[in-house]
Parts: C-alpha cells; sequence; structure tokens
DNA sequence: CCTCAGTCAGAAAAAATTTATAAATAACAA
DNA sequence: TTGTTATTTATAAATTTTTTCTGACTGAGG
C-alpha cells in the first residue's frame, strides 16, 4: 500500500511518513505540484496526502484535475492544510477530496482517517471470497469453483480471474488488464491477453456452462454480473 | 436520494431534516437504536447520518453491525456527536464509518461532506451512461438497450451512438462525425456515414419504435432529445 | 519430466468501407 | 399545380480491413 505526501516543508513529510511507515504503508513524497502530478503517473500510490498549499499547482488544483481524469477518479485523496475554515472545508470536500484534515492534526486521527478511506476505497478487502454468477474464488485457500465443480488454474488465469470478479459487469481493455494482472512495468504483448482469456475460459466452460467473459470488440473484455 | 437521520433530540432533527430537505434529500428518522435497525431494513436509505449517543443501540454498536453485514456494508455512515476527543474520533472511524462530525458542527460542512461521502459510494455518478429518450447506454459495460430491449452495436455504431448521445437534439454534419468518430485524419467517404446511420436505425428500430435520428437535407443528422 | 507463460501464425469471425443503384426530395419551369 | 431535372440520401451487396480465436511451439523453472 503505497502513500504519496505531498507537502513543501520537509518536517512535516518526515513526521508523516515516520508514522505511515510505522502503519506499515510505502511512503513517497513529492515537494510541489508539479513533482506530486509526475509522481502519481509514475508511482501510482495508493493513496495520496496533499497539502492545500504547495509551490506550482496547487493542491486544490491538484484534486480537480484527478477528479477529471478517468485514471485516476477513484484514486483516494486526503486534503491537508493549515487553513480550518469552514468555508475551506467545504471547498476542500466539494471538489472531490475524500476527507479533509486541518492543520495542527492528530497523526492518530489522520491514520484512522486513511484507513477510514482506503477501506472505502476497498469494499472488496477483508473479504475472503468472491462469488459472482455461480463462480467462487476462495481468496484464502486459492481455489475457485465453477457450481460444485472444483477448477483448476494456473497462477496468471487465477490472477485474471480475481482481476475480473473484482469489477464484475466492467468492460477492461487488454492494457488495463496487463497493468492490473502482469503489473505496470511488464512488456508483453497484447495477444497475451488473449491467449489467457481463452485458457481462463476453456477451464471455467468445461461443461456446457454459459460463456461469462463477454468480449468487446475493440474495447476488451467484461466478465458478465448477473 | 434517501437519508435516514438517527437522533434523539427532537431540535436536532428538525435542524438536520431542513438542511437536509433544502438540498433535495428524502429523510426518514429514528429516535433510537433498535428503530434505527428496523428503518434501515425497512427503508433502505442511501445513507445514515448516526448520533454516537442514542437509546437502547449505541450508535457505535449499529456502525459495528453494518459493518458486519453483507448487504449493509457499503451503506455510508456519518457518525454525528458531542464527543470531540481524539480518541472518540479514532474509535469511530475505525469502527468503520465513512465520516465523523463533532457538535456543534457547521451546517453547511455537514452537507459538504455528505457530498463527498455519497459522491465515493457512487462512482458511477460521474457520467458513466447516457439516456436519452428510451435509449440507455452504460459507457462501463458497453451495453445500449432501448426500452427493455438489448441492442447489439459494432464498435463504430456504438461510438457514433455515444458521439449522437452526448450532443443530442444537435445537427451534425458528416464532417462533424467523421471528425469526432473516425478521428480528425482519416480519409473515408461521406457516404460511409450514411452506412452506419443506417445500421444504427436499423438496430434502434427493430421494433417499430419511432426513428430518434432524424435526417436534415443538405446539412446531417440529428438525434432527437425527447 | 511436467506445468505454465509467452509468442506466433494461420483460420475464422466480425465489422468497416466502397460501390452501385434506387429512392426521396428540392428546385424550377411550364 | 404538374412534370422534369438535379441533388441528396437510402439501401443492398461486394470487397477489404480489422480484430479475435485457436492450436502449436518454445523455453523457463520446479
Amino acid at each position: 500500500m503505497k502513500i504519496l505526501v505531498v507537502e513543501d516543508e520537509p518536517a512535516m513529510v518526515e513526521l508523516l511518513r515516520y508514522n505511515l511507515e510505522s502503519e506499515g504503508f510505502d511512503v513517497a513524497s513529492a515537494p510541489d505540484g508539479e513533482e506530486a502530478i509526475m509522481a502519481i503517473e509514475e508511482q501510482s500510490p495508493d493513496m495520496v496526502l496533499l497539502d492545500w498549499m504547495i509551490p506550482k499547482v496547487s493542491g486544490i488544483e491538484i484534486c480537480r484535475r484527478l477528479r477529471r481524469d478517468q485514471k485516476f477518479r477513484n484514486l483516494p485523496v486526503i486534503m491537508i492544510t493549515a487553513r480550518g475554515e469552514e468555508s475551506d472545508r467545504v471547498r476542500g470536500l466539494d471538489v472531490g477530496a475524500d476527507d479533509y484534515v486541518a492543520k495542527p492534526f492528530s497523526p492518530a486521527e489522520l491514520m484512522a482517517r486513511i484507513r477510514a478511506v482506503l477501506r472505502r476505497g476497498n469494499p472488496n478487502a477483508g473479504g475472503e471470497s468472491l462469488q459472482i454468477a455461480d463462480v467462487n474464488m476462495d481468496l484464502v485457500a486459492y481455489k475457485v469453483s465453477r457450481g460444485s465443480r472444483e477448477l483448476h488454474l494456473g497462477p496468471t488465469e487465477f490472477k485474471l480471474l480475481r482481476f475480473f470478479m473484482e469489477r464484475p459487469g466492467r468492460v477492461l481493455t487488454r492494457e488495463q488488464l496487463l497493468d492490473g494482472v502482469w503489473g505496470q512495468n511488464v512488456y508483453v504483448e497484447d495477444r497475451t491477453v488473449d491467449v489467457h482469456i481463452r485458457r481462463l475460459r476453456k477451464v471455467l466452460n468445461e461443461n456446457g456452462d454459459v460463456d461469462l467473459i463477454r468480449t468487446v470488440r475493440a474495447v476488451g473484455y467484461c466478465f458478465e454480473k448477473a
């Protein structure tokens, strides 16, 4: 779980880094708005702690941009700032921040808010199994079954199916699948996805079961919800 | 959008009701924990404003129960309470509340927090589907339906319809359509647009439905608003 | 060995574009 | 109005292109 701290005061960065690392998070930091934007693109953190008053591009502006960008729309953002005025708080939240913490803040409360925001973003976390239609994936035992039939999946097929089942009903592009299943800086061909889709289908539909994976031509694939 | 207010002081309920209704929410209320639980089951609100100190079953306990219940795991909860101590705030958030507001609070800030929490819960709200007349386009699942009938569109028809539905009631020239749907440096004949319009019409009006695409002679086509 | 990931290449399927022709509409003159 | 003509759009069929499917092959690693 990586958290990007966007803050220009080194002392504050260190305070946050210390607390976050104690909670087991990876921490990256950026001292100003421009670097923040680059860091978000490059490191794809799981959450951003964003100071309002930072050089170059303001926190508010960054937040607005993230919310407009399809790719980062759901990236959790907590705004941190010295401005405690109510109107500022309202503005911070309305611009799309997930939460708002005023300086000076208590580290324990900030950590609680971080946990709360992350818990929301990942409502599946904590769940030990996924169930879509008649397909069940046991994330603890790493076993998958369709109906009463146990399925044997290779590691990649497993991750692929999991990625699908965490996003049922969504059409996912090959690029999204490669990023999510293979990892972001892995170079493999687009066609590789096709092949694994085929293998997954083969196992999933061994009996005459209906195909739950829908091909959306020129876009990608979708695991059907119902 | 229905919000359940769980609060035992009538004056506070009225204050909240007034503010919420001004923002266009439906409001239900429950004076204690037991009634709250029933109200959640029966009315299935979209969000709960939960006072910590209420009779019978405490707010904390209700929150805990909701978080354990598969059915209500994702129901947004904002805790409201007189207790402003940091340890209480941490506890409120860690028990699974989506946000925490201490009394006395400013109505404007509470409303901003409500909007923020609802926005999160509904990441689909931000233009993930288009609806014009009885035609619905789901941009996440890539599914199009007219009335209750599902339609099958090829990639180009899909993009074309999307382009139209994003600009209902506007007459679009073939050139505009080619730029918008095909891309700006693609050379294809004008007639190609006609062909795709025809295919789109065919699918859209398979039943005896009225044609929503109006031909504007010597200009182009228009997707009718109503 | 055995399993599995990745690549490739040809087959198959689906969809896009062009072409040719028919139909519709507008413009205009009688 | 009524024909006539020119222009524009509709439609089906043919062709081409794009995209996906599929089986087979290779090599890595247990």
